[in-house]
Parts: C-alpha cells; structure tokens; sequence
DNA sequence: CACCAGGTTGACC
DNA sequence: GGTCAACATGGT
C-alpha cells in the first residue's frame, strides 16, 4: 500500500469525514476559491453572504454588479481591490461560456488558468468542487505535511505523487484535501509542526 | 506590536 | 526555470 493511502487512512481515523466546501450552486464554489486565496474561511463566509444579500451570487448578476459594489462585498476578505475585479472578469467569462463546467478535465484547467487570479489551486479547486472531476488540489497545508514526511517538490510534482498514487476519485480527493486543512490547523502551522507523530509510523 | 491566513501576479534574474 | 514584493482585512 502506498504510503499516501496510509496517511489518508490516519487521517481519517484521526478526523472522520469533513463536509468540505459546503455551497449552494458551482458558482458559489468559484467565487469562494477567489475570495479564500491567503484568507480565513470564516470571513469567506462573511462575504459570500454579502454577495447573496446583494444578489450577486450567479454569474450573470456579478457580471452586471458595480465593482464598487463588489469591493464593498468582498473587503473583509483582504486583497478586495484585486478580487473584486477578478471576481467581475471572471464572471463575465462564466456567463460568457455556460458550459465551461462540463469541459474535459484537462481543457477546463487550461481555460480556467488562463483567467486573472486563477492559479494552480484555484483551477484545481473549482476543477474538483465546482466541476467535480478528478484534479488534487494542492495547498500551502498540502505542501507542509508532506514536508513533515520527508517529501518536497514544485506544485506539479506534489500533485503528481498524489494522482498517481491514488484512485482517480473524485470523493475521496474531495475528502483527502479536506483532512489534510484539517490535519494542517490543529498540527501543522508555519512556525512549527508539533504532533507529527501522528504521521510518525510510515 | 508582529505575524499569519485554504494564493496570484508581474518584474526580475 | 526560480525568487520576491505587492496585494489588505481581521484574528491571535
């Protein structure tokens, strides 16, 4: 068994399931994705339900909403200047291109990539929450743990090690991103990684 | 007061 | 290819 299965089985065991990204439509999922970049999940929140009392929570409203507006929306979530533009593009892209959700996994992350504020976890957010196909999202918690067991390496190569070892599920993706955060903000902080005996027997 | 949060970009080497 | 400041509010 491969040891990314292992730590996936502790953490389960250590976490249980995770009701990760809870959200009304795939669009709220695109939204969030913009507005968690270097940001607290809890005031995410705060600013998605901002948008929804404004009605600003499908592509075609945000396309129409003052970026003004939008700022007003979103600044509690940091960066609002930037993401409240971004966001606006984007949801003129969205609107544009109905469909864009139901594109081949590799075409959508290329076209998603190619938007102004979307990088690779961004992508891979939406790619496996809002469009739920098989792409591992890799984070800065991703990337920590995996230090903690010796692994390092770009954003590509990380992924890679996680999608060639595992089923491509997009369940169990959706879930193993999930434990990791978790596993990340009780254990695993920038100063330090205490507890990582917990992922100490492999 | 200092540091960090579910990153991305553009400038520079 | 890689590194780095800028982006900005809110919590500890």
């Amino acid at each position: 068994m491969s040891s990314l299965i292992k730590i996936y089985d502790i953490l389960f065991e250590e976490f249980g399931h995770r009701n990760w990204w809870p959200a009304e439509t795939p669009f709220e999922v695109v939204v969030g994705a913009i507005l968690t970049q270097q940001t607290r999940w809890e005031n995410v929140e705060v600013a998605i339900d901002n948008l929804k009392a404004h009605g600003l929570m499908t592509p075609e409203t945000l396309t129409k909403a003052d970026v003004g507006l939008i700022e007003e929306c979103v600044r509690v979530t940091g960066f609002y200047r930037q993401k409240a533009k971004r966001l606006s593009l984007i949801s003129k892209h969205f609107a544009a291109n109905p469909e864009i959700l139901q594109k081949p996994v590799g075409l959508l992350r290329k076209e998603l990539l190619s938007l102004k504020g979307v990088g690779n976890e961004t992508a891979d957010s939406i790619v496996l929450y809002a469009a739920n196909k098989p792409k591992f999202v890799v984070d800065a918690y991703t990337t920590r743990m995996l230090k903690c067991v010796g692994i390092e390496g770009t954003y590509c190569q990380l992924q890679k090690r996680f999608e060639s070892q595992l089923p491509h599920d997009v369940e169990l993706f959706k879930e193993y991103h999930a434990l990791i955060v978790e596993y990340g903000k009780y254990f695993c902080n920038k100063k330090r990684c205490h507890e990582c005996l917990l992922l100490s027997n492999l």
